[in-house]
DNA sequence: CGAGCTTGTTGGCAGTGTGCCAACAAGGCC
DNA sequence: GGCCTTGTTGGCACACTGCCAACAAGCTCG
């Protein structure tokens, strides 16, 4: 027995930062912020509490880089871009993978959704609103097939955000409540999604229209 | 000068309690929870620190009780209860004060509707759903008139949820990114209103219906 | 095949912030 | 005016984070 088996072993950097970073997450996603310790995780993770440091810093920036992987999973459901197919058939495709993502994702979904600070935690909104702007990207590419998604009229993006809320809203029903069944919560994403984007729509752009509007956003 | 001013002034409990609580609720609104210390909040109370954990027990504590305290307004739009009344008139009025609390309590709503932990925070998710769960019943209430809101079909309360979804997102465009005017969101808030509850509310209802769905909610 | 080097990894030290408690004093009561 | 209640203080002990210098695993080159 020349040099017994190694205390430790080495792992590629990459490596190491992905398996703290997992054990980080699932860490984080199970209880709250100060309730997880770093001495934690390193344990988890079973490596020495310093190269939690070495990797990603402080304690706050190794939790801002697991909110960040755990929303790089879409936030809400969209229709796949039509290719002159028929609308109403993408839409119910596009529900049905959002269910279907969910119901393989259930805790990591519901877990990013809810990460956010109390109150003005700059950092952790920033990284949730950028998601959600990229889902209301998709959700408008759809349905203006051609054009750019970042050139869309404001109003067009705030009423595809508040379709977002309630798709989130649903989804947790059907997930976490039990008060919808995956049936429901189909339909029930599918048809205000027609009746957001085809009546309300409408209403909140004739409600732009008349620039008669003395009072526009309070400061 | 016989004995000079006293070196601090003696508060009542609920008094002393109510001013500690309401610089925390400040502080915590403006910082995440890690970037305030109990330090900061004693200074700027005028108090010792040590006071703070007399009237709270830990940091936490008061953090959970300036929650408590922040989301003891409403979350979502209301409809009064219809008296005989029209009901499109008491919708567009409950819409009406709901915009008008929105403009009133701007910072204080935005900071308590991101009130979440990161991920499975139960304590401060049990207080945000209670909140919310009342704000449904009141909805409930107006569209059933003498009814009990509990006892009210799950599908129902789900839909309402969904609608609150709806509701906050919209309302966050218009205070915070201003993409919508205040009209708008009243467009937006009062049509997708009638469509959630008169349109989608049926179909959720008859996916419910035929009692052949092998899969519920998945575990 | 061993010496040397790169760099992933460790263990511990210093600084900061929290939780708690015993002593103090402000203001009311007799 | 002395006593008593209790709101308030200051500081001690502990826990945890952030950091760094030393260590060693495993590769490379002679």
């Amino acid at each position: 027995m020349t040099a017994a088996a190694p205390r430790w072993n080495r792992l590629e950097h990459d490596e190491r930062r992905a398996q703290i970073l997992a054990c980080a997450r699932r860490l984080f996603s199970e209880r709250h912020f100060g309730a997880v310790s770093t001495a934690e995780i390193a344990r988890a993770a079973g490596v020495a509490r310093g190269l939690i440091h070495h990797y990603f810093g402080t304690k706050r920036d190794l939790y801002l880089e697991a909110v960040r992987s755990m929303v790089s999973m879409p936030l809400q459901p969209v229709p796949t871009e039509l290719d002159g197919r028929d609308p109403e058939q993408l839409l119910a495709e596009g529900v049905e993978r959002w269910l279907e993502m969910l119901s393989r994702n259930r805790e990591t979904w519901i877990a990013a959704r809810g990460a956010q600070g109390f109150g003005r935690d700059g950092e952790v909104e920033a990284i949730l609103e950028e998601a959600r702007e990229g889902a209301v990207d998709q959700v408008i590419a759809a349905l203006r097939p051609g054009a750019d998604p970042a050139a869309a009229p404001a109003e067009l993006r705030a009423v595809a955000r508040a379709y977002a809320g309630l798709a989130e809203a649903t989804s947790l029903e059907w997930l976490q409540h039990g008060r919808l069944t995956r049936e429901q919560a189909r339909a029930l994403l599918y048809e205000s999604f027609i009746a957001v984007f085809r009546q309300v729509l409408d209403a909140v752009e004739s409600a732009g229209d008349p620039a008669i509007q003395p009072k526009a956003i309070p400061a």
